[in-house]
DNA sequence: GTCAGTGCAAACTTTTTGCAACTAC
DNA sequence: GTAGTTGCAAAAAGTTTGCACTGAC
């Protein structure tokens, strides 16, 4: 069995949990969004996410997406990005419990830190009165591309 | 002089520096809208910002707020919160390098770790081919109250 | 004087809402 | 059967854009 079959079996489980917890109902609509959030680990956009539902051949409605993307998230299942854009970007959430973002300031790409040791060192910190579920990191600054190209401009600012 | 007039001062160079650097112009409105936003270390949407500006008896459009806001955020004066609700999220940089917020799945109330030495640790990660700015690390999961409630809703489950 | 920046309003995109129909429990 | 969910379309909210005018350099 594939690797994201095995997450998609424990995300399927977790969300049956939180769903019979709080008294809601197991769909085929919540079911099939969650298979296709769990089909990439990339961010996407409720547009994007309605588009994978029609690779799918499955339909549903804008609203549905958007009611099964807050739900996933009050599930710890989806992870919400800071807004980069116009909207929304959701992700699933990493099977690890910590991760790490790099965004440039400047051109506004984002890259990942996969230092192992870094981010125990993040896992390791203590909350008081809050049972943490996942952690991630954002590094804003500059990247090599947009530090050099500031340092240009700069320099051909001195010679003027 | 105030905490906040020294912040101020402080930020207002960083956006001269900037503005010529990126040879970009700096006008009264760009000014104004950093007072505003140096009156508070509190989150901000765009509409709020408005708010302050009508406070202080500046006029200033939209359009301007949604680009000295893009602005402001380039130049690492302002940060970009994930999105909790429709309108994205502003909050001027914290003076010290790194922050972190404690995020509720559930109410999505937000706290703030003031933990200095866990900071700390935060800041110490190194980046390879980065020039950090500002980390902000946020961890998800349940505050007291919801995981309390959680508690009750199984139990409440397990006697039907 | 030039061109970036601003105001205004219209256009556009994203998200929410109301209600009837449906279906998981 | 009951009440939570969904689809649809309309409304609301948030953001961007075009253009004429202004003002920083």
């Amino acid at each position: 069995m594939s690797r994201e079959n095995t997450l998609l079996q424990r995300a399927t489980a977790q969300l049956r949990t939180f769903l019979q917890a709080n008294q809601l109902r197991c769909t085929k609509e919540r079911l099939a969004i969650l298979e296709a959030i769990y089909q990439t680990d990339k961010p996407f956009t409720i547009d994007g996410l309605m588009q994978m539902m029609q690779q799918k051949r499955f339909h549903v409605s804008m609203a549905t997406l958007y009611a099964a993307a807050d739900l996933f998230a009050r599930a710890n299942l989806l992870l919400r990005h800071p807004a980069t854009g116009a909207s929304a970007l959701y992700q699933r959430i990493p099977d690890s419990g910590c991760s790490c973002y790099l965004i440039c300031n400047s051109c506004e790409k984002v890259s990942q830190l996969e230092k192992k040791d870094a981010l125990e060192l993040i896992e390791s910190i203590p909350t008081k009165r809050f049972t943490p579920y996942h952690r991630i990191t954002y590094i804003y600054g500059l990247c090599m591309r947009c530090k050099a190209k500031q340092k240009r401009q700069l320099d051909k600012q001195k010679k003027h």
